[in-house]
Parts: C-alpha cells; structure tokens; sequence
DNA sequence: GTAGGGTTAG
C-alpha cells in the first residue's frame, strides 16, 4: 500500500509540475482534488509543488475566488502540520504575496520561529510588489539588525522599491552595500539597478550600468528600452531596439509594451506583434488596448479588448478611463456593468477612472452610487479613490463634501491636499486654501509643483501679490521647474495683480514657453490696456510654430474689445473659425457682442447674434446690455433687462448695469425703483470689488 | 530582473 502511495505520489507530482510551465491555478487545483479523490495522502512534496504552481498563475486569477481558493490550501496545510516546514510555509506566504493578500503573508512571516533568508527574501519582495515600498525599506533594515546576509534576491527584491519612491540617495547606497557584498555581479541585481536609476532620473546611471554589461539578456535591453520611455527619449528607445534586433535576440513581449509606453506608433507595433505571433498575449493586447484608448480611439480600443479571451482589469479599465476622459458616462456605466457581470473584481485604480468621468451636474446620481458601491466594497479606504471622490464633489461645487471625505481620511499624501486646495480654489474660497496650505506645511509636507501653481490661481484671484511674491521666492529657492504649469501660474498671477511687468520679467526668462504661457501674456495684455502687445505676441508665437487655440483668441478679442478695434476684432474671429476651424464658443460670441457694441454697432451686434449656432447666454445679452450703458441705449437696454432677467434673475449686474443706464440719461426715479427691486430681491447681497496691493 | 490601467494643475 505504502509503495502504492508513492507510485500514485510520483504521477501527481509531475503533473504538476507540468502545471508549473502553463501555468493555470485552475487545473492544479484539479490535479489535487482528484489525488484526494484516490485516496492518496499528500506529502510536503504535493503541497510544495501546489502552492508554487499557483503562486506563478497569479496574473489573470487575481480575485476573490482564488483567495478562497488560497486560504483552502492554508487550512490543509494547517491540519495537516505540514505547515511547520519552513519552507512550505514561505511558498504560501509567496502565494499571498502575488494574490495581494499582504496582511495574511506577513502573519504567517511573523509565526515563522525560525525564519531564514528565502523568508525574509520572499516577504521584502512581497512588500515591494505590492508597492508597501516603506515596508519593505523597513524589512531591509530589520533583516541586516537581526544578522542576516543579503543575497542578490533581496536586492532585487528591494532595488524597485527605490525606484518607484524616486529615492536616489537610498538606491544608491544599496548599490554600494551590494557592490561591498559582491552581490553587484548578479545579472538580475544589475537589471534592477538599471531600472531604478532610470525611474530616478538618472538616465546616466543606467547607460553606465546597461554599458558595463558583458552579456545583455532580453531582460537587459526591454530595461533599457523602458528607460528611455520612462524618460521621453523615444527615439533613443527606438535606436536600441533594432540594436537589440541587429544582434540577433528575439524581442519579447515585454520588448513590444516597453516600446508601446514609448509613444512608438501603435499601428506599427500592432502589425509587430502580428506578425511575430504576439497578438493572443493577453498583456501586449492590453497594452495595445492602453495605447489606442489614449490617442482617443476609444471604438479601437474597445475592438482589442474584446478580442481577448479572457478580458482584464487593466484594458477594460484603459477602456473605461478614455470614455471617462470625454465624461461619457453613457459608456462607463455599461462597461462597470460588464465587470460586475464577469465577476470581476474591480480595484483603486478602476474605480478612480470611473469616479473620473462623473463631470455632468445630471449625472450626480450616477456618482453617488458609486460613492456607495466604494463604501460596500472597501474601495473608498484607498486614499487614491478618496482623492477620485474629492475631486467628483469639487467639480459639483459641493465644498461641504470635500471636507468631510478629506477629514475622514486616515492618510493624507501630498496629492489629497493639492486635491483640496485646488478645490478650495476652485470654490473661490482662497482663504480657505491657504489656510490649509499651512496645516499642510504643519504636517511636514514640501509643496509640490501642483501645489504651488494652485495656490498661485488662488492668489491670482483674490490679488494677493505679497502671498504670490512669497510662493516665487519658494519656486526660487527650491529649484522647482519654471517652465509650463509653474511659469504659467506665476506669470498669470503678476497679470492678474497688476503688475505686467514683473509677469513680462517671468516671461522673457521662459527659454520655450508654451502655448498657455503665451495665451496669459496675450490676454494680461489685453485686459491691462496693451492692445499692440497684445497682437505682436500673437504674432510671434505663430512664428515660433505654436497654433493659437481657443483661449488665445479669447485675450486677442479681448485687447480688441480695449482699444475699441472693431475691424480687427471681425478679422480675428473670422480667421479664427476660417483658417483655424476653431468653432466660438459662448465666451467668444460675447466678447464680439461687446466689441460691436462698445463701438455703437447695435445692428451688427443683433444680427450677431441671431446668426450664433448655439442660444446666446447671459453673458452674451450682458455685453450688450453693457453697450446700451455707454451709448444710453434706454429703450434697448430695458429689452433686455427682461430677457436677461428671464435667463437669470438672480444675476446681480443685471441691476446693476440697469441702474447706471438710467443715471447716466439722469432717470433718477427709475434709478430707485431698480435699486429698490436689487434691495427686495436680495439678488446682490455683496458689492464687488476691486482689489489691488501697492508694489514695494 | 524588464512592461501594462488612475488621481492633483494654467
């Protein structure tokens, strides 16, 4: 009986052991039931075997179901005692570790009596795969205190950890302790290294290490392809690949989706991986599936996806993300459906996507179904899916929201308070944003590039040109990058104060500023009273090849509307929807309304606005309700005070505007009579106004 | 060891 047992044993092992190559959880697990099934007991050897060949399987089996599945095996093993040997108990806690089970791994590292290296190997590259990259620092660190030696496995475990935190300074003290340790051999140790230097910026590093590599394995070269991805060198990325071609090494699927996140052309890489025979690879179709939902070609990308045979969380949320982008939640909402349907588990990222296209005021109730379903489910407690729902409530202006999610959360990164303060500013409530800048500062945060340009739009608001003046002295001293978002900002808040010359300083000091930049000079200029600024740097931002956009003719129109250039003001606009099929939006019809008007053109202005594709606005018969006050356009003016009272009552300049009519053709009992209606209507509660600090 | 989905901004 006893040589039976072994016998039957021996086959079910090297079945499974075939399992360890394809890789299926399914069919190992199979492979078990039926060995019970026969009335084998199994040995440490099955068990071994069984959590190995699972734990390679993780990639498409990451859900509910094969924890359960993983916690079956643990009770077996349990009953069994079998869990005593130390090494059946690290290839469980490995089994944890691919299914993100990090809590389970760590209880069985911590009942460990006597743990060795693979263990604390297992549980540091655990941490780091599952991005605890803290923990895993900290794992480190206790491993060397307790005497135990590093081996390669632990660098390679540890290395990514680094890379992912931008920790320069730490990742290159563990290349020193591994080159001490003689570790720094190990081609796998390299590659790592190589990687890490890359995320940190340090694309040099990685060239010296990729170059002192004797033999470069595939591994090698998609490491160095990805680094120059990783760091906007797509042609270099590009280079190296038909080096790697030209030396005879087969490209792998990894190679295909380095190139594919190196903005290479997706069409020809689709062909690649074609004709190479990658198409049924379930990761590269899911990167190519990333790549088209990028470029906007969501149909394409939906096409991909639903070529798979089996669907995954990562396409289908690139899928639901480009949707979401449009806020088309029409095509959200059947895709979380479809998830549901298959069983899937959704995860932070997937939900923050969803949480992302909730943008329309009518589909408030959409979001907060999905604010529910996070609180069923225990998504809401990831700070990444609390920062998604900050930013859904601040988009509904619902500022009360924001801060009691905000209060609510345990951990508070950098990017929750970015979310709230911009939020704050976004509300108008600028001093509510500073002041939580400061808690921030109290925390022990260092603001951010985003952080600074917000508050920099909140300053711009309210005026407040000492505060900007302080948030510069921070950009200076902390070397933060002056170009695009943080040159913008700054330049955007001298305009805004007053102070055109010191925006004009910023300006010049941009070596390659970018359409928005230009657009914030352009439109300073045109609001502050120099028209032929205004033009020039309209022109020259053409020479420098940038394409004008929508906001640009925006301040154009708006140095027109300044210098009362009604001709130039028609050609603008012309050129703008002829040359540049840029379609005007409300905000240009209003400017040209006011610009007619200004100029006494009431005829042209009406006409205007009969021919508008889209129903003028308030802003629209606001302008020119404006026009009838500098002209003393009474019987005008009072059509209009009824239509834009219809529109929007509560409007206040309305009253306004009507009220400096009448003054102005001296019409001083109907000058009461509106201030009357402006006091019962308590329409205009608070009086505007002008804010300017002095320069010292 | 290498790769793939997401958030904050003018």
């Amino acid at each position: 009986m006893s040589l039976g047992n072994s016998f039957g044993l021996c086959f079910f092992h090297s079945l499974l052991k075939s399992q360890l190559q394809t890789k299926t959880l399914k069919s190992s697990l199979l492979i078990f039931r039926q060995l019970l099934q026969s009335n084998l007991k199994p040995s440490d050897i099955t068990f071994s075997l069984l959590i190995k060949a699972s734990a390679s399987s993780s990639f498409a089996s990451n859900s509910l179901k094969s924890k359960i599945e993983a916690n079956q095996m643990h009770t077996h093993l349990f009953k069994s005692s079998i869990i005593q040997l130390v090494y059946v108990k690290t290839g469980l806690l490995n089994l944890y570790v691919n299914l993100g089970c990090i809590e389970n791994a760590r209880f069985l590292f911590e009942e460990m009596p006597d743990r060795d290296v693979v263990a604390w190997n297992a549980l540091i590259s655990g941490y780091s795969k599952n991005c605890y990259d803290i923990f895993a620092f900290n794992l480190f660190i206790e491993m060397v205190r307790e005497g135990f030696r590093p081996e390669a496995a632990t660098l390679v475990g540890l290395v990514p950890s680094c890379g992912r935190l931008e920790l320069a300074f730490q990742g290159k003290s563990i290349h020193g302790f591994g080159v001490k340790a003689g570790l720094d051999k190990d081609s796998k140790v390299k590659n790592a290294l190589t990687s890490m230097y890359a995320k940190c910026g340090d694309l040099e590093g990685a060239e010296i290490l990729f170059e002192e590599m004797v033999e470069k394995t595939v591994v090698s070269w998609n490491t160095m392809i990805g680094a120059y991805g990783q760091n906007g060198l797509f042609d270099e990325a590009m280079v190296l690949f038909n080096k790697m071609r030209a030396q005879d090494l087969e490209a792998n699927s990894v190679t295909l989706m380095s190139l594919l996140s190196a903005n290479a052309d997706p069409e020809t890489l689709h062909c690649f991986a074609i004709k190479v025979g990658f198409v049924n690879n379930a990761s590269v179709i899911a990167s190519l599936v990333c790549v088209y939902a990028k470029c906007g070609d969501s149909e394409s990308a939906e096409l991909l996806h639903k070529s798979l045979s089996q669907e995954n969380l990562v396409s289908l949320t690139a899928i639901v993300s480009s949707y979401a982008e449009k806020g088309n939640m029409d095509k959200v909402v059947p895709c979380f459906t479809r998830s549901q349907m298959l069983d899937m588990e959704l995860d932070e990222v997937a939900m923050v996507s969803i949480l992302h296209g909730v943008k329309n005021p009518a589909n408030i109730a959409i979001g907060l179904a999905f604010h529910g379903y996070g609180i069923k489910t225990g998504l809401f407690i990831h700070c990444l899916v609390a920062n998604g729902l900050i930013s859904m409530y601040s988009r509904f202006n619902d500022i009360d929201a924001v801060f009691s999610l905000f209060s609510e959360m345990q951990e508070k990164p950098l990017i929750s308070w970015n979310s709230i303060i911009s939020s704050c500013v976004q509300a108008g409530r600028t001093g509510d944003a500073m002041e939580l800048f400061c808690q921030m500062r109290m925390y022990g945060h260092v603001p951010d590039a985003i952080t600074i340009a917000t508050m920099l739009s909140g300053c711009s608001q309210l005026g407040y040109l000492q505060f900007g003046k302080k948030l510069h002295g921070f950009i200076l001293r902390n070397n933060l990058e002056m170009e695009d978002f943080i040159g913008t900002a700054l330049t955007d808040m001298y305009v805004k104060c007053g102070t055109i010359e010191l925006a004009e300083r910023i300006f010049k000091s941009i070596q390659e500023p970018c359409l928005a930049t230009w657009n914030t000079m352009i439109t300073g200029y045109g609001i502050g009273g120099f028209e032929n600024k205004a033009f020039n740097h309209y022109t020259e931002l053409q020479k420098r090849g940038l394409k004008p956009d929508k906001i640009t003719f925006l301040g154009v129109l708006a140095a027109c509307i300044h210098g009362g250039n009604v001709d130039k003001g028609r050609r603008y606009f012309q050129m703008m929807v002829e040359e540049f099929a840029i379609s005007p939006g409300l905000q240009h019809c209003a400017s040209m309304v006011a610009l007619l008007s200004r100029c006494g053109y009431f005829g042209e202005a009406l006409l205007f606005i009969r021919n508008m594709e889209s129903e003028p606005d308030s802003a629209v018969w606001g302008a020119l309700l404006n026009g009838c006050c500098i002209h003393q356009e009474v019987k005008l003016g009072e059509y209009l005070a009824k239509k834009l009272y219809l529109l929007d009552h509560r409007n206040g300049g309305l009253y306004v505007l009507m009220s400096n009519l009448y003054a102005s053709k001296g019409m001083w009992d109907d000058v009461a009579r509106v201030r009357q209606i402006m006091k019962d209507t308590g329409g205009d509660g608070c009086s505007g106004t002008s804010l300017i600090e002095l320069t010292s």
